[in-house]
This record gives structure tokens, C-alpha cells and sequence, in this order.
DNA sequence: CACCCGCTATGACGCCGGTCATAGGGAGCC
DNA sequence: GGCTCCCTATGACCGGCGTCATAGCGGGTG
């Protein structure tokens, strides 16, 4: 890919906009671009935070495994989004791993030219707060649903967050475009594998949800935002 | 209080660290002192932004409330810290309430003030960021926690985090100066008072905590740190 | 082809912790 | 003093969901 084409995809990013042409393409020109297949770690939790990232195709999840060998998902990322970015501006270690779902590639800047950028451009680092500023929102609903919802409505509440973020209308519903595995929603909710199937199990059946060779279709979006707003049935 | 007293408050908050005596004392005069007593409400989920709040003495903590009753303590706050700052700077309504869980006062600042700080001064934004970056790690850590361990770690974990925050060393152990209900601690672990006053009584029949009227003190932290990591006993 | 691995699927069992009920004590107020 | 709140405390019950076990399937690989 060109450099041309890396600046263009750079200032896709709402980080990034508003920064001057040249900006970008000194960052472009250090940025680096990586494959990886399903199920790689890009980082580990702990690691020094040499780099920042930006998906340029396939979904990132950012994962903590804890001692009890099981696993959460932080947050899942699609093309276009940042990640690693607040341990870089901190200079901290990445306080979570990072592992493709699918056949993922990301690119990847060194994190001095983005740190310095940061020294030079306000712009820049008030984008990054108010990105930061969104993912405490969210961290906040994540709490907020494990805090007071059963199982049944987290569930639910993921598959409608994914497919407003993701979603492409089909006449048959919503069909979020990409394979997430039930042990990956499960660690995204707080719960169980088990759990996870038998309720996708009884959603299938009772037409909420179809299968589109692997991906999900959320066939009766209406009944899941109720599930999802924590009403029976 | 005069604006002097009011300034070097301000200063004592690393957001405000850095910035020019003038600026300073330009919020010091706009800013106002509001006392409140315990369970007041400052403001509440959705009011506008109006105000950039510090606590001055007391605590505040940011909560919830769900449809199902219960409530969700997302952060509490002690003397010095900042909160509503971040939907100041997003000019978005307060995605959680603010409630005093003591007599406290609070010092507050119209938002177009800051806003303006912010234009001009890179390093208030860039601390801002840096704030609002620690508190998503500590969100992580609650989904964390919440998504994987039980209740006993959990609120074991509340009470070494506030330790390590406020806790005051006595000879008798750590001290927690400040009074929090059950009630309070059962929202911050999403679990229910029954089960917090359950555990808290068989802590304070195996030494493990004591009530020095009415603040608590960690009488064996070593045991509760294991707690907090998972190991049962 | 046969093998293995990752994923989905389903049943049986049991426990953590939520719900409901009841009681008692302390602080503030008329 | 007596009344009202708010908070702490404890028992009984039971259900949601985690754990464990087993099985089947599809796809990639030697």
C-alpha cells in the first residue's frame, strides 16, 4: 500500500482529522502494516507501549485474562478504530492484550513520532481525550449492565451495540459482517460459553436471531432491544 | 474562603498544575462553594453540563440508577478530586448523578470558563486526558472484576483500593476516615446490602476488619489482600 | 484418508448469592 | 418521651447460572 494511501486511511480517523497534510504523511511514512491470522496476539497485557494502532481490516478484541484462566473482552474494534493509543500518550505498559478475531491486518506507528505530534498539536490530543471520554462511557455501561442485568439482557445488549455499530441492513434484519465466536461473546459479557449457546440456541429457534453461514442475523431486532432494555420476553 | 485560598486549592489538582497564576485566579473568581448534606443529590443523570466540580472536603460518589431499583456506584470521590469535568469538556449531559455520601462541600466552575481554558492551554487539555485515561483503567479493572470474580474478592478489593487511596495507618491497622454504608459498598461491587453486611459481620467476627465508630478499619490487610486476589480463606 | 482441534450443542447437578421477611438500635425531631 | 427514619443484622428459601461431562461436526493438516 502506498504512502498516499496510508494518509488517506490515517485521516479517516476523528484523531486524526484537522491535523495539517504533512502531519500525516510523516506519520504515514513511519507507519508499518502486519497481518495476522485469527486468534494472534498483536500485544500482551504488559507490554511496553511501542506502538499505536489503527484496524485496517478484520476485528481486534482487547482482552484481560485473569487467574482463573477466564478471559474478558474489553472492547472489540472494527476497521478504522485506534488501539494501544492511551497507553501510548501515557507512557504506560498496554494494560490489556491485544488478539485479532479473524484474519486481521493493523497498522501500526512508532509511538515517538506520535507522542511528539501530541507536543505539537492540541487538536490531536483533544481528539484523543474525547475519544478516551467515549470509551469511559462505555466502560461505565459495561459496569453499569454487570452491576444490575442477568445474564439474558447483557447478552442481548452486545448484539444490539455490535449491530449499530456494524450492522448491515438485509431484508432479513440486521447482519453484523463479521464471525464472533460464542466463547468470545461470552468473555464480552461476563458469562459462560454454556450459558452463551444455550441462550443463542433458544434465540435461533424462536426466530430473534439466524445464522448467515456464520454470521449472525438479528432477524427480530424489535423483541432484542426489549430483552436488551431488560423486559421479560 | 478568599480567591487565594481558592486558587492554591486548585493548584493542589494535577489538571490545573502548570498553568499560569492568572488562569488560576481567573477560575478562582468564578468559581463558587456549595455545601451539601449527606445524600444530596449535586446533580443528577442528564442535567446539563453546566459546572466543572472539585470536592473540597467530604466525598461524592457518581452513580446510577437503573430501572430495576438498584443502583451502581461508578466512582467515589474524595477532597481535591474533579468530576463532571469530562462532560464539561465533551458539552454533553452528565451520563451519572453525583451524590453526597457525607456532609461535603464542593467547589464549582461555570463550564464556558474551562472550555475557554481549554482553547488556550494545550496542557490543561493534555491533563485532562491523562485524568480521564486512569479512570478507564480503573473501569477496566471494575468490568473486570465484576465479570469474573465473586462477591467476597470484589468487596474485598473495595476496601484495599480505598485503603490505598485515603486509608490512614493506625497501630490497630489501616483506617478508613470517612463513614460508607453498607448500602454504598454493595452498590461500588454490584451485589446486594444483605450480602455485603453478611460478610462484613463474619470480617468483623474474624478479625479481619473492626468498626471504630462507624469508620472501618482493616485490622489484618495481608488476609483481605488475598481475598482481593482471588484466594479463598 | 484419518486425525486433531476448535467450535457448537445439551443434559445433570449444585451452589452462590439474590429475595423476602423480621427485628433491633441509634440519631434527629416534634 | 415517643415517633420516624436510616442503618445494621440474621434467618429461610430458591432460582439463575456456573461447572462438569459427553457428543457431534466441519475444516485444516500431515
Amino acid at each position: 500500500m502506498s504512502a498516499k494511501d496510508v494518509a488517506a486511511f490515517l485521516r479517516q480517523n476523528a484523531v486524526f482529522t484537522g491535523l495539517p497534510a504533512r502531519e500525516i504523511e510523516g506519520l504515514a511514512a513511519a507507519a508499518v502494516e502486519e497481518a495476522h491470522p485469527a486468534r494472534a496476539y498483536i500485544f500482551m497485557e504488559g507490554d511496553p507501549a511501542g506502538w499505536f494502532y489503527l484496524v485496517r481490516s478484520g476485528h481486534v478484541k482487547i482482552v484481560r485474562h485473569s487467574k482463573t484462566g477466564k478471559d474478558v473482552v474489553l472492547e472489540l474494534l472494527g476497521a478504522g478504530e485506534v488501539f494501544g493509543g492511551v497507553a501510548v500518550i501515557e507512557k504506560r505498559p498496554y494494560p490489556a492484550a491485544a488478539q485479532a478475531t479473524e484474519p486481521t491486518v493493523v497498522l501500526k506507528i512508532p509511538a515517538e513520532p506520535v507522542i511528539a505530534l501530541a507536543e505539537r498539536h492540541p487538536a490531536f490530543v483533544k481528539e484523543m481525550a474525547l475519544m478516551i471520554g467515549r470509551r469511559l462511557r462505555s466502560a461505565h455501561d459495561s459496569v453499569t449492565s454487570l452491576a444490575v442485568d442477568p445474564v439474558e439482557t447483557r447478552l442481548a445488549a452486545a448484539l444490539i451495540r455490535l449491530a449499530e455499530r456494524e450492522g448491515a441492513r438485509g431484508r432479513e434484519g440486521v447482519t453484523l459482517p463479521f464471525h464472533l465466536t460464542r466463547q468470545s461473546l461470552a468473555d464480552m459479557t461476563g458469562t459462560t460459553v454454556e450459558t452463551t449457546i444455550r441462550i443463542f440456541s433458544r434465540w435461533l429457534k424462536n426466530g430473534l436471531l439466524a445464522d448467515d453461514g456464520g454470521r449472525l442475523v438479528l432477524t427480530d431486532r424489535e423483541r432484542l432491544s426489549r430483552l436488551a432494555d431488560g423486559e421479560a420476553q
